[in-house]
DNA sequence: AGATAGGATGTTATACTATAACATGTCGAC
DNA sequence: GTCGACATGTTATAGTATAACATCCTATCT
């Protein structure tokens, strides 16, 4: 299982899949992939970085969209609740799905340096369930979130003076 | 490694040992335990429940202490940083820690029935480090909170005419 | 086409979570 | 005893999220 985010891939063919992987699946569900819905999740494509509700807002009120909260909250919780987002608790914040259609528990890197959020899976016999099932515990849904630093800010602090 | 939280285990020694050793911690690094940290400690050892920073502060405020946020969050920031509790983030509020003393990068479990919060640790060999390490992230801190039902509240479910 | 029902959006207001900034107090070292 | 470091008290405000209600759109049935 590969981490998406950090290192150089083919960022314009992975939004356009992102959204035609989204398309698909809302076609298959009856769900409705509105234009707001829509926007929201380029916008949270656009880039491999968690973005704030507000800082989202910000960039719909300066495309002329309204610039009340629930907005975009409710895109969020659609996205969110369909697998096409995953909130970073950490960061109050959301990132776009890096591997939409598969039902997984991510892991995300978060990197402190640059903010950016790389996404990838548990590998199968998953210790985290195990633990649980130690516990007795009938795990639902796991958020893991690792903070640190990615390669290419590891790069850029070890020359800094390039 | 075994859970805290959920099982039968006896409760007072579990919060006298927590306060003992953070009033060993504390001396042996100089640290200070005052009585706001130590009875924000206290608050959040009672129940192996997540408290939100205002629900101790109203705690506080009926004990006559000041009701204004920045002094429990303080409270919070001292007990957090050195180990003493942790925060959840996927609930915005606080645990005291179960395992205090070890370096230790936790697991959470959170039941979204009673709202308790047994906390283990990561089995040696950590697959999160796997992955980071493949992505060539350098991971410095990690986080992770499953959700789901606890041993009793499973229990509770499957008699419900009890 | 008109009626209607469900879901999506627009809007106002407010709740909840957290911190900045500055004043004051406490305690140990010198 | 005063100085410096740290802890606390207090005011104000920033940042995150949702409740509640009005309106609109769209799909379907007749």
């Amino acid at each position: 299982m590969t981490a998406i985010g950090f290192s150089g891939h083919d960022h314009s063919a992975c939004i356009s899949d992102a959204l035609a992987s989204a398309e698909a699946r809302c076609q298959e569900n009856g769900w409705r992939l509105t234009p707001m819905r829509r926007r929201v999740l380029e916008l949270l494509l656009s880039e491999h970085r968690a973005l704030g509700a507000y800082d989202l807002l910000k960039l719909l009120s300066e495309e002329g969209q309204p610039r009340q909260p629930p907005v975009v909250y409710r895109a969020l919780a659609f996205l969110t609740e369909h697998g096409f987002a995953h909130k970073i608790e950490r960061l109050n914040s959301y990132v776009a799905c890096a591997h939409p259609g598969s039902a997984h528990s991510p892991i995300f890197l978060i990197c402190s340096a640059c903010d950016k959020v790389a996404e990838t899976t548990s590998p199968s016999g998953n210790p985290l369930e195990a633990a649980a099932r130690e516990a007795g515990f009938a795990m639902e849904a796991a958020a893991i979130e690792a903070s640190g630093t990615c390669p290419e800010c590891r790069a850029r602090q070890n020359e800094p003076a390039e």
